[in-house]
DNA sequence: GAAAAAATATGATATAAATCATATTTCGGA
DNA sequence: TCCGAAATATGATTTATATCATATTTTTTC
């Protein structure tokens, strides 16, 4: 459903939610480790999460990637968004331009709750949110 | 959602479960047209449904393609793995091999139950059912 | 049985996503 | 002020998907 970058985006991002604060900035080898991503992947995926200020970095010795209270509070769908196109959950399934409720694709009926309740969970939960989730134990973020 | 091979490949099996039958074939170059595909693309596509038994087809003369009546009680869900695997609706949204209702990963709780919804909609519906849909113009299938 | 119409087989190319590699910049600490 | 640790920038490579092109086989019709 998501592409490999926005899967990993999710997991860095929930992990530093987790492990990381101003001071206690997390490298981005730590990050590839703990996410099973090769080192040189992840560091791109998180520069271009710095560049969208999804999170938060510092350069140089004791630097690293952390999450900023106002990182926290971002919906995840913008994560999703820095990855993969919008029209992801927007456009219809069969790649239609004129489907919607008036003129329905035949999947449409069959599908479209689905996509919207999906797409509003993501638009409503921050990364806090689903952090909150693993810190209660009612969810989990191993490999 | 699906691979552009899965949507052209249900467009163009509800095109024939709509206008095809034994002895009214349909051209490679017909569904092309309506379908909006490129035709060398097309026919790779119709080639890899015959293939499966999703399709019928007829070479030489007054040959071309369309749906028998085993064909047409095929589940929707069998086209779409002809081309996308298995994993697309099963697998955690996140890729994470332990996630289950047991040890769900953060996304689970908010995605599954969509997820699965949606993919017992397209193991409970045959081609000839959504066909059904737009024959009571229930829904529409244009370009 | 020859010619033409169709699907079929095969493989080449283009585009995008995923992955890998390396040089550069920034910053803290001795 | 210099050294090393870290992110950053850039771009090369690989892999998968999508697209395009052509030669081959089958089958109907005359």
């Amino acid at each position: 459903m998501f592409s490999n970058s926005v899967k990993y985006a999710i997991k860095a991002a929930l992990y530093l939610a987790l492990y990381s604060s101003w001071d206690r900035k997390v490298l981005a080898r730590e990050l590839s480790a703990e996410i099973d991503v090769p080192k040189a992947y992840m560091a791109k995926l998180l520069q271009e999460l710095v560049r969208h200020d999804m999170i938060s970095s510092t350069r140089g010795p004791k630097g690293g990637f952390y999450l900023s209270d106002v990182n926290r509070q971002i919906p995840l769908i913008q994560i999703v968004y820095v990855f993969d196109r919008e029209e992801l959950f927007k456009s219809c399934v069969l790649g239609l331009n004129f489907c919607d409720e008036a003129r329905p694709c035949p999947l449409h009926e069959k599908i479209s709750p689905y996509r919207s309740s999906l797409l509003t969970a993501l638009e409503m939960n921050s990364i806090q949110d689903f952090a909150d989730d693993l810190s209660k134990q009612e969810a989990y973020l191993p490999k």
